[in-house]
DNA sequence: AAAAAGTCTTAAACCAGTTTAAGAAAATGG
DNA sequence: CCATTTTCTTAAACTGGTTTAAGACTTTTT
């Protein structure tokens, strides 16, 4: 029953029943994932969403000389997908790329739609899981406005504690939008005070 | 029938029956903003959604040093409104103001609400708005991380011209996250190219 | 176990954008 | 129509963050 993790990420907006597991398990599909391994490339249409049942995930853009600008992790229990690209079906500009070893449960369009309409509830989850990321990119937006890199990096910090370990500061340097040799400064800052 | 321009809003997505108009007219508020009058400030619960029928609003967050930081603009025939407070019911950091004198329609959560549950077609109206709004947010995000200013000016030019001729440069400044001095300096030298 | 690839740090030179200041022009309000 | 507020511009000094380069260390791949 390899489905337990997604239950219970369901379980607290959304109490399933017993026929709805078991439809919910017959269409979605497990993936192992190598590291470096893509789940999206940039021209493609982004025909999933993603939820991680082991590893770590980032999406992330490629600009025209080749610099990588992450947008979002994600790790056990979470959901990754570019949305825009998924709910539009126009291609995406973005890559989701595997940083570790891991395995996904693969939701495909078609079959969301079949939830929102069997199980009217989905659309609120869905709806929510949109709006939360809609307000943590407009938090985003504004704080790369009104906020210095070290500033930045200690909200990171605070964010994402689970995530300091486990990435390396190259990756956490594109995400706050610096280069990795500054933030090496910033951290020698820090630790010097 | 000062409902008329909202009706056309959504009869591509949403065309509307007599008696769902009607009703429609019936829940909806009209009221006339004076120039630098706000439709929602900081810490406030944003209750409503306006779409605009006259006038030109922003929407901003004010950093703790007092700057200004515009996250939106919203002329006739747009939609403008704090997505995330509106939805959490948490308090706003950001402010809603006219920059003209102007009209709105303001739209309720409950009144929105009910019309999920009446013309659940509606659903999929504000669906696509906020999807809309995330993807032009994630947009300019990685804008600011792998543009200069210059490039981000000439971009705001060219996605949005209808609203060059109607805002003072600071409000772009602002928009596009540089001090009015310095678009001041672009101006220049891209006259001088 | 060796080779290859990726990570972290330091430091100097550089540049994109800010700050401060100040004056002229335009728009708004009473 | 006069007073006030807002807008736009120029310019010099400054600063936060980038670039380039190079060496040491760690992790991954074979």
């Amino acid at each position: 029953m390899k489905i337990l993790p997604l239950i219970r990420f369901f379980e607290p907006l959304l109490p399933l029943e017993k026929h709805e597991i078991a439809e919910l398990e017959q269409r979605l599909i497990f993936r192992k994932i190598k590291r470096k391994q893509f789940l999206l490339a940039e021209g493609e249409i982004c025909k999933h969403y993603y939820f991680v049942i082991q590893g770590c995930f980032k999406m992330f853009k490629a600009d025209p000389s080749g610099k990588e600008h992450n947008l979002l992790f994600a790790i056990e229990n979470q959901w990754i997908s570019d949305i825009g690209s998924f709910h539009t079906e126009n291609p995406s500009q973005l890559f989701i790329e595997a940083l570790e070893e891991g395995e996904v449960i693969q939701l495909a369009k078609a079959d969301l739609i079949h939830f929102y309409t069997v199980f009217p509830k989905f659309n609120r989850v869905f709806r929510v899981m949109i709006e939360d990321q809609f307000v943590e990119l407009q938090n985003r937006l504004l704080q790369t406005f009104s906020s210095t890199a070290e500033e930045r990096y200690e909200a990171f910090l605070n964010d994402h504690p689970e995530l300091i370990q486990r990435l390396p500061n190259t990756q956490i340097a594109s995400y706050i939008g610096i280069t990795p040799e500054f933030l090496s400064r910033i951290r020698h800052q820090i630790a010097s005070k």
